[in-house]
RNA sequence: GGAGAGGUGGCCGAGUGGUUUAAGGCGAUGGUCUUGAAAACCAUUGUACGGUUCUCCGUACCGCAGGUUCGAAUCCUGUCCUCUCCGCCA
């Protein structure tokens, strides 16, 4: 979510940025944000002078009816005179009388409850209408809210600026491309023919886009998962276990949520959800907590399966295992001050190269334009690998700057060292990296022309030693 | 799933519908004292929003959401969570 504050101060600057996005109709709503919040704000400044005026009235007619040293006929005096002046709308001169630093001129004799129930129902009146003026408030702030949730997050001045995904700037390929002396194939072959990938038996189970994976296949990809923790844990990431089912809240915490609702599997009969990504349990961890500036940066990492409904992607990348309902990926994510967190986009993004050099497959860093950013990141690059087979980029990483994006979703705070003033939190996130791609990778370009698949020597390892798979 | 108990500040823990403007304690921070530390004593102590503009003022928040009332931490309803026991289970 944006700062209301920079909408409210630079409404064409904002929108000035978020044309770059080549996001369409959330222009319309910085209108309605800035119209909305002026209208709260004046509804609120008015309906609370109001309460605090019905507060101290309340006390005050507390503290009088259990006044021992006052008799009954003065208070019922004070409580006939104060209902005169509450309907005249004279709050400061009925707070005296019931407080009693008012004389009460004159003696009317009234009963006292009669006096009281005038007292009373001037209260009521005085009540209804702020009551009244509470749900004005309640109605013009949701209207805010379902608003700023709608607003994408900014793109940094860095990023170049372009309006679509065909003009992200690649970067120098980093190692080197196997030289086959026959035709490569495609892992959609190679799987079926080793054996190690059943996607017809997925598609018996779940229906398309649900794949199987057996014998090294199966181990492959856990072999991948210890070792893409096993990297993080190395470059100080700590490792956590988050839940894979969790409440909607979390989904708005990640900032998923509302525009990407439609993405995401909801449980029949609770209000949860599956996990899209780990991104969300780890973005959710300190939610509501405020923490120290010492404690700074936070780097986690946690493995998790994602589950996608790609609703949005019909037709698309339908072969083979590239785009499927449920995968697995190691997800990298840092908590950390405003002043470092680019310097922390670049470190993880170095942290995910550094896996693919390690696994020697070729890939590229992908310096990503603002019509691609997406919602939440002010700053992308996603890293990509060269898949010989298919004769395609695939994405296995993606890595982002949100700023405090989410942190303001999710109340992620801390206090600056030597403060009690609370600030926003900066998050990032980077794969590290995502399963089916990467093993798209490693089949592609390990294959040999007998069709069997030698196995990157840092997995080995992770494998019992095995170098082959035949 | 069934029965019971309970959710109050960073933590513990009081709180008969109206001087609760949430007692008291612990912790933390600052100060006094001390060669230094401890002890003792004094002071300060949450979050969000609004107004003001450097200092205050106001509103809301006692798990959450409704309701009753002039007034709710307190009464009522629903709901979530925790604990204990039983059942089931890896």
């Amino acid at each position: 979510m944006l700062d209301i504050a920079l909408i409210r101060s630079k409404p064409d600057w904002v929108k000035e940025q978020i044309d770059k996005l080549n996001d369409e109709g959330t222009l319309a709503r910085i209108d309605a944000i800035v119209e909305l919040d002026a209208r709260r704000r004046e509804t609120r400044t008015r309906v609370e002078t109001a309460q605090a005026a019905r507060n101290r009235l309340n006390r005050a007619m507390g503290m009088l009816r259990g006044n021992k040293k006052m008799s009954n006929d003065e208070k019922a005096n004070r409580a006939q005179l104060a209902a005169v002046a509450l309907g005249t709308g004279d709050y400061e001169g009925a707070g005296r009388l019931l407080e009693g630093s008012a004389a009460a001129a004159g003696d009317d004799n009234s009963d006292s409850k009669t006096a009281f129930d005038a007292l009373i129902g001037e209260l009521r009146k005085m009540g209804d209408a702020i009551d009244a003026g509470f749900q004005q408030i309640d109605a013009i702030e949701a209207e805010l809210q379902e608003n700023m949730l709608w607003i994408p997050n900014l793109p940094h001045a860095s990023v170049p600026v372009a309006e679509s995904e065909d003009y992200n700037i690649p970067g120098q390929m980093q190692g080197d491309l196997r030289e086959f002396d026959f035709e490569p194939k495609p892992h959609w072959e190679l799987g079926p023919a080793l054996d190690i990938i059943d996607f017809e038996r997925g598609v018996k189970l779940a229906g398309s886009r649900y794949f199987t994976l057996k014998g090294w296949g199966a181990r492959l990809q856990r072999a991948l998962i210890s070792f893409f923790l096993d990297e993080a844990r190395d470059n100080g990431f700590s490792e956590v276990y988050v839940p894979y089912i969790v409440h909607g809240e979390m989904l708005y915490g990640a900032s998923q949520f509302p525009k990407f609702e439609d993405t995401v599997y909801k449980l029949a009969d609770e209000e949860k959800y599956l996990i899209p990504t780990a991104e969300v349990g780890i973005a959710n961890l300190h939610r509501d907590e405020i923490l120290e500036e010492a404690n700074l940066p936070l780097h986690y990492v946690a493995h998790s399966p994602c589950f996608r409904s790609e609703k949005a992607s019909a037709g698309r990348d339908v072969r083979g295992m590239k785009r499927v309902h449920q995968f697995e990926k190691v997800e990298m994510f840092t908590f950390t001050t405003p002043d470092t967190s680019y310097d922390e986009l670049e470190n993880i993004t170095e942290y995910a190269e550094k896996i693919c050099a390690k696994l020697e497959i070729p890939y590229r860093r992908l310096e990503i334009v603002t019509g691609d950013l997406g919602f939440s990141a002010t700053k992308k690059y996603d890293i990509e690998m060269w898949a010989p087979g298919c004769g395609e980029w695939l994405e296995v990483s993606s890595c982002s700057n949100t700023e405090d994006f989410q942190a303001r979703r999710a109340m992620l705070r801390y206090y600056p060292s030597g403060t009690r003033k609370t600030r926003y939190l900066h998050t990032l996130n980077g794969s590290g990296l995502a399963t089916p791609r990467v093993m798209i990778a490693i089949m592609e370009n390990y294959q040999r022309s007998d069709g069997s698949i030698v196995i990157p020597d840092v997995l080995r390892p992770y494998l019992g030693g095995a170098d082959i798979i035949n």
